[in-house]
DNA sequence: GTAGACAAGTTTAGAATATAAACAAGAAAT
DNA sequence: ATTTCTTGTTTATATTCTAAACTTGTCTAC
């Protein structure tokens, strides 16, 4: 196979969207996701637990102002992945050479 | 929605290595892109099929010492939307600038 | 205090997709 | 002629995606 696999954690809209808002910051919480991307609520849940059963993003559950609160982070694993999934993805973007 | 949205016709690891393999080559036939991708001939077929349904690219049936042969060739609609998945999708991979 | 709207997620049900196994139709070899 | 090979296509199943429906709790107005 002349091009690497692609990550199917990573090759999805949304997850992908998620995680790359989420290289670079520190942290996220569900509603500024959910801002950014413009998901439905049960979609970003859905998509939020698959990175977290991935190992690709720590998920930390508070209350903040009396309600619940869901922080986001990405890990050392997640961050990896992405930037794997990036790599590999480029290969299929050059015209091949013969 | 910060993030514009893939194509899903070539948002898939295969067809999008298909219409890879098809850019900047005239075309290239079944066996040929059978080779390059790795794929079963079932799920080949398919997906050029559904890049056919989609108008990306143009499939020509003909014979080759006697054996069935079809010839896959990418359309200008097809590059086109090949062009703007490359766009899109990088901008996924650029980190959120604040 | 309780009825009704609002907030933050989660569960799930149906639709859509992906993929390989099974199939078909003819060619070549034995 | 029957077995095997070549080139694909069809389809059956498994997986995945997504939004609607639901849950749990909070705030507001009466």
């Amino acid at each position: 196979m002349a091009f690497a696999p692609l990550d199917p954690v990573l090759h999805n809209q949304l997850r992908l969207a998620i995680v790359s808002l989420l290289v670079g910051v520190d942290s996220a919480d569900f509603n500024f996701l959910l801002d950014k991307t413009g998901a439905t609520r049960g979609n970003l849940s859905v998509q939020i637990t698959k990175l977290k059963d991935a190992g690709y993003v720590a998920v930390k559950k508070t209350f903040k102002d009396n309600y619940p609160n869901t922080r986001c982070s990405l890990s050392p694993k997640g961050l990896k992945a992405f930037e794997s999934y990036v790599q590999a993805i480029k290969d299929y973007f050059v015209p091949a050479e013969g």
